[in-house]
RNA sequence: GGGCGCUUAGCUCAGCGGUAGAGCGCUUCGUUUACACCGAAGAUGUCGGGGGUUCGAUCCCCUCAGCGCCCA
């Protein structure tokens, strides 16, 4: 027997790993049945599961689980992807804190990354037992990891091709350039913060001593009333340091106030240069002085002022954003960090009398989101991926639908950024990672091959003769292969099985801040080598945030474990909550006391189960949905139907807050509120074909439920489907095999929905009256049905014992009249009254009364107001009108009873 | 500065050109043999403000205000 409460912590684990050992996961070896494939956003090896992966895993395993209910080969292909960055410094940090005074340097690259895949295979990938808890579904026997021999030959080849084509470059560029990890990183790993600083305000002498007439005072039209003579132009800057690197000092072409100026040079103080005064339409003149020092090499806005105008780049710093050994530093500044350098530069400048002023002033800045530096722009020679070029058929195959967003207004920030997409930089100054398959001559000849024998070979060709090569020291960036990973997953370059089954895949499940970063890149090179979409569609998910809308972060200290939730409520629970609070369009915030509803939610079925077994409720293998000819029975196998009908429909169209919204209330509010009570007495009683019938229909029923409901909540549902199976037939399978509900709507019988629909109405009108009259919970009263036709007669007679159960009745009958004292309400046109002479509270019932006729009243009027507009009647479609007209008349009917009870009342009163 | 989105019950959020909904919370009652992680009944809204389109707007359009995110 089903004990009361269902216990996770004892279920779980079991149902896991015989889900995972049966083959449950791997995808189904029938070449008729569809074929369904999602990738898995591939966690991070350094990651452990936070409360976002639980949403993303959960959405993508309900759909996993549905499509294979449906019949269709499904695989969910898991794997990580290595992390340049975040994995080198994990390995890193270990080896400072170790005391053995080693460090990457000194252990020198190929015993540094020995100890990376130490690290990796004793520690790395522990999200994927903690996505086993939560229940994916993921075909663990295909686990893939970016570095692997496979993917890694994958990447080669689209590196060497790419490069063969002409799509792959290597260019001296502006890039981010953290100073920590040394390396160059993408724009999309900045972050930009908004920061205390100061704007300093500086003097650049003109050359010669020249000078010139500056307005310092204006009229109300704006124009200059008052004039000084100057010998200098003043520039205001957030980094004085970057001063040595100036190439020139920039004007707008249409401030008159310098136009005397440009074309003459400043002395660029300190550095002892001269620079030109140019005009550009980049500065602009209401901010600052007007006049902006450009600094080529290191800033993004004042590079594309340096190239347009051919302005020398100077580099300042080093690897480490310290002041460069370079010709062009002044010697004193060599070697200074470049926040002491600033400070240096500063006190210089005002030693000079050039210091025209500081401000305090909020600045953004920008900072690396893992090493939380702040990030140098430096000129430096990197490996780029015209991506451009590549955007073009990614652009066009969302364009066409070939590939489609969910919800679809994410297509404006995938356009955004294609279309103004910049070189993607791919190499980076790391060791963890692919490394770059280019190799130098002697004389830096650039040989990109898939191998080093390759690329000699060509070297050879090249030189007339064996020559040395030097390979590149860089490696390229992570999400280089994470690009490939819809195809190189499935086995490409080689010609699999899989790849030919499953790509292009299905869909992908992933949340907005990941389009650029990811799904750009898929799609760019999956329509390069593919020349297919590496996804017909992309479903964007919200992101998690607190109760109070916060994002979570350690730091915040707001973060919500999944693998507490799962230990307190149950994966079940956590994945039920999730799903039902994944509207469309809105970030999620979660708090824990949805979770606790929705393991009520699961205690609640649970129950049912238990109800079904004690009451011998066996699941019948032959029981076909169309033989009931109890209407309790007929109607629940039609709302069955129209159940399945809605969670398949939500489902499909990617809406699981509304899945799982009707899975709720068909389980809750239909299933147990009502039809449960509704067959007590059939299941009590003598009838025994009746009986047998009831109890074949309840399971087949809660069967129905546990298949639709599987895929939310896997693990009570597959429990209950075994317990159940425990009597009558034999399950022939487990529930994660079952087949989804396939239900016509022939199974909805119209009479038997109108006839419990009038019961349930019957029933809650005398609760509700009741209640209102403070009628005590226990008293039986009865209950006398006047003026009903004969089918109405009939239906009261047929559900009697029914009613007086759930309503709380001593007998209930039909009668010509109401008693002298009666309560009454009014049920589709016939009046029900409630003889409860000496025990109702008079007052209470005519105010009762009176508010139900006050509303009505105001109904009526707001009718009335619409039906006597003659442009409503002429314009408004038909039915809509009729559907009015006839509302009001039953409004108007009920009102009309009522006040015939209340004025019974006042005057008997 | 550019772009996107949000504002509906105390809280968190669905929804929608034609009777304003859910969960939680709240109030009252209740141990009727599945379930107190329960049952029954109930209260609560000028659907952010203003304007427009329409026979009709919470929904569509414009505008203002407030909030959030992304990009510069």
């Amino acid at each position: 027997m089903i004990e009361t409460t269902f216990n996770p912590k004892e279920v779980e684990p079991r149902w896991s790993e015989a889900w995972e050992k049966s083959g449950a996961y791997k995808p189904k070896d029938d070449a008729s049945a569809g074929a369904f494939c999602i990738v898995i956003p591939p966690p991070n090896v350094t990651g452990s599961l936070h409360i976002g992966h639980a949403l993303n895993n959960t959405l993508q395993d309900v759909l996993c689980r549905f499509e294979r209910l449906r019949g269709k080969s499904v695989l969910w292909q898991p794997g990580m992807d290595h992390a340049g960055i975040a994995t080198q410094m994990v390995v890193e940090r270990q080896l400072a804190q170790s005391g053995k005074n080693e460090d990457r340097r000194s252990l020198g690259r190929e015993e540094f990354l020995k100890r990376v895949w130490a690290w990796k295979e004793e520690s790395g990938g522990m999200i994927f037992q903690q996505l086993r808890r939560l229940g994916a579904s993921c075909d663990w026997s295909r686990e893939r990891f970016t570095m692997d021999e496979g993917l890694s030959a994958a990447v080669l080849k689209v590196f060497v091709q790419l490069h063969k084509e002409g799509l792959i470059y290597k260019d001296k560029r502006l890039v981010n350039w953290d100073p920590h990890f040394e390396t160059a990183i993408s724009d999309l790993e900045v972050e930009n913060k908004e920061v205390a600083g100061h704007f300093w305000h500086f003097k650049y002498p003109l050359e010669n001593g020249e000078t010139y007439q500056f307005p310092i005072a204006y009229d109300e039209e704006g124009n200059p009333t008052e004039w000084e003579t100057r010998d200098y132009i003043a520039i205001a800057t957030t980094r004085p340091e970057t001063m040595l690197g100036d190439g020139a000092v920039a004007v707008h072409p249409s401030d008159k106030r310098y136009a005397p100026i440009v074309g003459k040079r400043v002395l660029l103080p300190l550095a002892d240069r001269y620079i030109p005064i140019i005009a550009d339409e980049y500065p602009d003149p209401d901010f600052g002085s007007g006049a902006v020092k450009i600094t080529g090499a290191h800033d993004f806005n004042d590079y594309k002022v340096a190239r347009a105008h051919d302005l020398p780049m100077y580099i300042l710093m080093d690897t480490k954003g310290r002041m460069a050994s370079a010709e062009h530093v002044p010697a004193k500044y060599r070697g200074l960090d470049r926040f002491e350098a600033r400070k240096q530069v500063v006190a210089d400048i005002e030693a000079l009398g050039l210091l025209a002023g500081v401000e305090n002033k909020k600045i953004m800045q920008p900072f690396g989101d893992r090493s939380g530096v702040v990030i140098e722009p430096m000129l430096t020679d990197q490996w780029y991926v015209n991506a451009g070029e590549l955007a073009k058929s990614a652009i066009a195959a969302v364009e066409d639908g070939r590939t489609k967003f969910v919800p679809e207004a994410w297509t404006k920030t995938y356009y955004q950024w294609m279309r103004n997409i910049e070189p993607w930089c791919v190499s980076r100054q790391l060791w963890w990672g692919h490394r770059i398959p280019a190799w130098y001559g002697p004389d830096g000849h650039v040989f990109v091959e898939e191998s080093e024998a390759a690329a000699k070979a060509a070297a050879k060709k090249h030189y007339g003769k064996e020559t040395e090569l030097r390979q590149d020291e860089d490696v390229l960036d992570t999400w280089f292969s994470s690009g490939l990973w819809p195809f190189s997953t499935l086995g490409w370059p080689e010609k699999t099985q899989e790849l030919a089954r499953f790509y292009p895949t299905s869909t992908l499940v992933t949340a907005h801040d990941i389009i650029f970063f990811w799904v750009a890149r898929m799609m760019m090179l999956g329509m390069h080598f593919m020349k297919e979409v590496p996804f017909h569609e992309v479903y964007i998910h919200a992101l998690v945030r607190d109760a109070k809308g916060q994002k979570m972060s350690k730091s915040k200290g707001n973060t919500m474990d999944p693998l507490d939730l799962i230990d307190k409520y149950g994966a079940d629970a956590l994945r039920f909550t999730l799903a039902a609070m994944a509207a469309q369009g809105r970030d999620i915030k979660l708090s824990e006391q949805r979770i606790e509803g929705y393991r009520n939610f699961g205690t609640k079925l649970w129950n049912a189960a238990r109800f079904a077994q004690m009451n011998e409720c066996a699941v019948w293998d032959q029981y076909d949905p169309r033989s009931p000819q109890q209407i309790v029975n007929k109607w629940i196998v039609g709302e069955t139907a129209k159940a399945a009908a809605a969670v398949t429909r939500e489902l499909e169209a990617r809406r699981f807050n509304e899945a799982a919204g009707a899975l709720y209330k068909f389980v809750w509010n239909i299933y147990c509120d009502w039809y449960l009570e509704f067959i007590k007495p059939l299941l009590n009683g003598d009838d025994e074909a009746a009986k047998l019938e009831t109890r074949r229909t309840a399971a087949w029923v809660l069967d129905q439920i546990l298949i639709m409901l599987h895929p939310f909540m896997p693990f009570i549902t597959e429990e209950i489907w075994t317990r159940m199976g425990e009597y009558g037939a034999t399950r022939a399978r487990m529930l994660i095999q079952e087949n989804w509900p396939r239900l016509g709507d022939d199974l909805i019988d119209a009479a038997a929905e109108a006839e419990i629909d009038w019961m349930v109405r019957l029933i809650e009108e005398t609760r509700s009256t009741r209640s209102e009259l403070n009628v005590p919970a226990g008293a039986k009263i009865p209950l006398l049905l006047i003026g009903a036709d004969a089918t109405t007669e009939a239906r009261l007679e047929r559900y009697q014992d029914l009613i007086d159960r759930m309503a709380r009745l001593e007998y209930s009958t039909s009668a010509k009249d109401a008693p002298k004292g009666s309560v009454t309400f009014v049920l589709d046109g016939a009046t029900v009254a409630l003889p409860l002479e000496g025990v109702v509270d008079l007052p209470a019932e005519a105010a009762r009364l009176a508010k139900d006729i006050g509303k009505l009243e105001a109904e009526i009027a707001k009718m009335d107001a619409k039906l006597n507009n003659a442009e409503f009647i002429k314009k408004a479609p038909e039915e809509v009108v009729e559907e009015l007209r006839e509302r009001r008349e039953d409004a108007d009917a009920s009102a009309a009873k009522l006040s015939h009870a209340l004025k019974q009342i006042k005057g008997e009163a």
